[in-house]
DNA sequence: CAGTTGAGTTAGATTTTCTAATCTGCGCGC
DNA sequence: GCGCGCAGATTAGAAAATCTAACTCAACTG
């Protein structure tokens, strides 16, 4: 009968990481595509949160954002806590999420006249620590399906380890691509060896 | 179709809140009970935190929890960025979501003998600034229903800001009760003028 | 002045999350 | 030693939160 519980109070932490994404890049849209969502969701997700804290947080103008003061003063904790939390998560978070480096190769990749994704993929050169997909969606590394992906170009992919590569076998067009994965992931065996193959620090 | 956009990854956070309050409490039980949800609910956000980041977090015995080493590990950051989310957001938020006091009292204190809690309600001892709700429930506090509860009894109520009140023309069968409110409003001025109506610290 | 861009809004679809009921394993008291 | 109670797990189905898609609006661009 006793016993009460209470914590402190926590707005929407959807709401909370929409704010987040949407106050660093000042604009929903780019907060939407970071989220994977659409502009619409974001817009949505923070006038919610607006609604809950009593207060707006952004002063919208037909063509960007502006953060109000009150957004202002809420962002570097949060922006803050997030990546702590982030920190805490990956220093845990298992290393690799299956046995093999799943990977996924840009399209543009693909047109491959000297086979590199054929031996990466089929031949001994390519053991059982890689799996290849063709996508060039970063969604996937968000999500989780993949754990690196390769791209034509040099970045930049803020958040991510990123490395660009001088490709061994120059996959055409292109002699440089990077190879983007999990910063938690940057040291594991798969990568190192997946990346070699790849080719050499560009 | 250049820009590359991604950030840290996040786990799901509701299921990041579930694990901070269960750590806390090391139950299941009791944390379901801070969130007003259902144990089970609980089971599942923690479940799926765990397949997402690909550790156990919890042991559980059939009696009680213990944490996981990795649980251990990142529980106090966990807890550490969700407090400072709810400072920083109540820094910001409105003190009052209504231009009135939103006062929930207690069913057992509702037997009110001296016609108290209708001076409250209807006479010009009560004007517009307090709204009030005959409930016992800290739920509504917690999803933000309501703005203040009065309970019979000292609590405590951790987190969140209580005064034990010698009721004025006391309540039957109480000659005291707690008044809780968010931390926020502790000193707004609806506040006050409700408290010195209900009674004097006690 | 037409075209583009970014944000707002809405209804409906989708996905997530919750509940309620049942099951399991262990400790405790009688 | 043997029910009984407690805490957690599990499930299907219900409920709620969230997303999308389509459209509107206002301002800047050439």
């Amino acid at each position: 009968m006793d016993g009460i519980l209470v914590s402190y109070r926590l707005p929407p932490l959807n709401g909370l990481r929409a704010f987040e994404a949407a106050g660093r890049h000042l604009s929903f849209k780019l907060a939407a595509q970071e989220l994977s969502v659409t502009p619409g969701a974001v817009s949505q997700q923070i006038k919610h949160l607006e609604q809950i804290l009593g207060v707006p947080l952004f002063q919208r103008m037909p063509r960007g954002l502006t953060l109000t003061g009150h957004g202002e003063a809420m962002l570097p904790t949060i922006s803050d806590a997030f990546e702590r939390m982030s920190a805490a998560a990956d220093a845990v978070a298992r290393t690799l999420p299956t046995k093999a480096l799943r990977l996924g190769v840009s399209p543009n990749l693909t047109e491959d006249p000297h086979g590199l994704l054929a031996k990466l993929a089929n031949t001994e050169q390519s053991p059982d620590y890689v799996q290849i997909t063709s996508t060039d969606d970063v969604a996937n590394l968000l999500s989780g399906a993949l754990d690196a992906i390769l791209r034509p170009g040099p970045g930049p992919y803020p958040g991510m380890h990123a490395e660009l590569l001088n490709l061994h076998q120059a996959f055409s067009p292109h002699a440089q691509a990077s190879l983007v994965v999990w910063p938690g992931l940057a040291k594991c065996r798969e990568f190192l060896k997946t990346r070699s193959l790849l080719g050499s620090p560009g």
